[in-house]
DNA sequence: GCTAAAAGCAACAAAAAGTTGCTTTTAGGG
DNA sequence: CCCTAAAAGCAACTTTTTGTTGCTTTTAGC
């Protein structure tokens, strides 16, 4: 019941944005009384919360190729296949929208972002300890691979191929990489 | 009047957000009737993309340092902070929010990308004239500069420092330069 | 200083949001 | 199996928000 409610909840954000969202909206859809809904979550933000701290809590398995660009690759593609859901896509635009104005949103997008960072890390760090490349902040890298491809999915909204995601991941590593520009990573972007 | 009126749309956007914004409550921030409002614009929607629309027509200056980092990091610089100020940011927020719902949102802010990434574009264009580069896709190194900034801005939250720009220049700019590594860039990112 | 367009105003109507008291269902413990 | 407490349903209701209308007042341009 709570299940449906919350799948509901997400299903409704899809269609009609967070701004026309009404708990009415979703008790309906979820073939449920608006009542429960109110003694139970109180609002939209409160139900939307949950649900969707509910899906981030999902695992992503971490690459381990041995090379650290099969590595972000992988990892990208997956973030990038994530995101381009409808159901995702959706998440992340409210998280955006929402951060500023309601505190616990800032808290989950936050923490979830500071857990991701540190858990796609981990092929970086491998990268560093087998001397691929050299010592930089990880955290730092996974933004930099991420960054453009979702800038181009929720901002400039062109498409994002996958030759862009593979391209992007090359041209940070082979920034990383050049000899020639190495006191340029002393604070890893 | 219409100025007073968008002007305090804009801050009631700022200061609630766009799904707890009302036509009466711009009214009395602008201290306007609301019959005028509904009059004028009828929706929160429609009022609210005439007063972005309105600001995001704003010029920026295209900087021509000769030197493709420089102009890079002017550009970035300025963008972040343009970015970074809470008016700029809750019409970012917005768009980001309302895109997928809202087709008049979805249209402007697509053409408003399209000319942006083209503009700031000129700089790498100019860069690859000097032979300072190989050639590349413009808008896609404008993307890949900027994708890194407004990601920790608008989804990590990480703090969005000078040399984390400039960093971000830095690597990309590394990547573009690096020799061995040509071939990657056949369909920049 | 006349006039047409725009803004103000107050009084509504309509609809959405939220509440309440009570009934029904359901899951667990005896 | 049945009893009970918690959860869900239901309907009626109040309140708040939203949007509308007819009319008056102001204002800008001639």
């Amino acid at each position: 019941m709570r299940a449906t409610v919350l799948n509901a909840g997400l299903a409704e954000l899809v269609d009609v944005g967070f701004h026309a969202l009404s708990l009415e909206g979703i008790a309906r859809r979820a073939g449920v009384n608006k009542t429960t809904l109110y003694r139970r979550w109180g609002t939209k933000e409160a139900l939307m919360l949950d649900a969707i701290r509910e899906r981030a809590s999902a695992k992503v398995p971490i690459p381990d190729t041995g090379s650290l660009r099969e590595d972000l690759v992988t990892l990208v593609r997956a973030a990038i296949a994530n995101l381009l859901t409808p159901e995702v896509q959706a998440m992340v635009r409210v998280g955006i929208a929402l951060s500023p104005h309601e505190n616990a949103v800032a808290t989950m997008v936050s923490s979830f972002w500071t857990e991701r960072l540190a858990v796609d890390g981990v092929v970086v760090e491998r990268a560093i300890r087998r001397g691929e490349i050299p010592p930089v902040d990880p955290g730092g890298v996974i933004e930099a691979v991420l960054g453009p491809p979702y800038f181009r999915a929720l901002v400039t909204g062109r498409p994002v191929t996958d030759e862009f995601l593979a391209g992007t991941v090359d041209l940070v590593l082979t920034g990383l990489l050049d000899p020639e520009h190495r006191e340029v990573r002393g604070d890893l972007p």
